[in-house]
DNA sequence: GACCAGGCACATC
DNA sequence: GATGTGCATGGT
């Protein structure tokens, strides 16, 4: 069996499902997207508590609000005042290309979609990937800081990896399978906050030690 | 107090 | 193309 296939089982067996993405929504999911990047996940809930609570945890809600309405409110969450403009600039795109009605992107190749979100001011490989998979369901890998920690660490990539061929090996080892991208991600997430993390350096890890 | 957290744009070489 | 820097809160 293929060796990322016999860890994926690895990890499911030890940790269980994820239940990723965690939020109610297609669009709670975009805005978290954004709100998650390079910041702890318990900050990025607090900042969509207070959008909650303004009644403005909606794309179409964001673009309406004063900039500095924005960054109040998502103030919790670190880098306020950037990620209020990427925010904003990620909502004004799927409202201008299909008035957060997704259901008519799906007729638009993945790669194509990609393309888009790449090209909106903020949005990077991993959050536009981010999007893809867990609000919009396309079979995209998502890679991040863990994946290429674990990966390097444990010798299924090397240090010259970068995001992009990442992603390649994963997509190239596994089937095209949007609940198996999903739940992998996520349990490399899993695996990197709870054992593979920068330092100490785990002696032993449940996991790789076994295979 | 240091380190870390589900990145990205921009400047500079 | 590679490398360095600013952005900022809140938990451990």
């Amino acid at each position: 069996m293929k060796l990322l296939l016999k860890i994926y089982r690895r990890l499911f067996k030890h940790f269980g499902p994820q239940h990723w993405w965690p939020g109610e929504t297609v669009e709670e999911i975009i805005i978290g997207a954004v709100l998650t990047q390079n910041t702890n996940w318990g900050n990025v809930e607090r900042a969509i508590e207070n959008l909650k609570r303004a009644d403005a945890l909606s794309l179409r809600k964001i673009v309406a609000l004063e900039p500095e309405t924005l960054s109040t409110l998502i103030r919790p969450s670190g880098y306020y005042n950037i990620k209020a403009k990427r925010l904003w600039a990620v909502a004004d795109y799927f409202v201008r290309r299909c008035d957060t009605d997704f259901s008519l992107l799906e007729t638009i190749p993945t790669d194509e979609l990609r393309g888009e979100l790449l090209s909106v001011h903020g949005v990077g490989r991993e959050t536009a990937d981010s999007i893809l998979l867990y609000a919009l369901n396309r079979p995209v890998f998502v890679v991040d800081a863990y994946t290429l920690r674990v990966g390097r660490r444990h010798g299924f990539l090397s240090e010259k990896d970068d995001y992009e061929s990442a992603r390649a090996l994963f997509e190239r080892s596994l089937k095209r399978d949007v609940q198996l991208y999903n739940e992998y991600h996520a349990l490399l997430v899993r695996l990197g906050k709870e054992y593979c993390r920068p330092r100490p350096r785990c002696a032993t890890c449940p996991i790789f030690n076994r295979i």
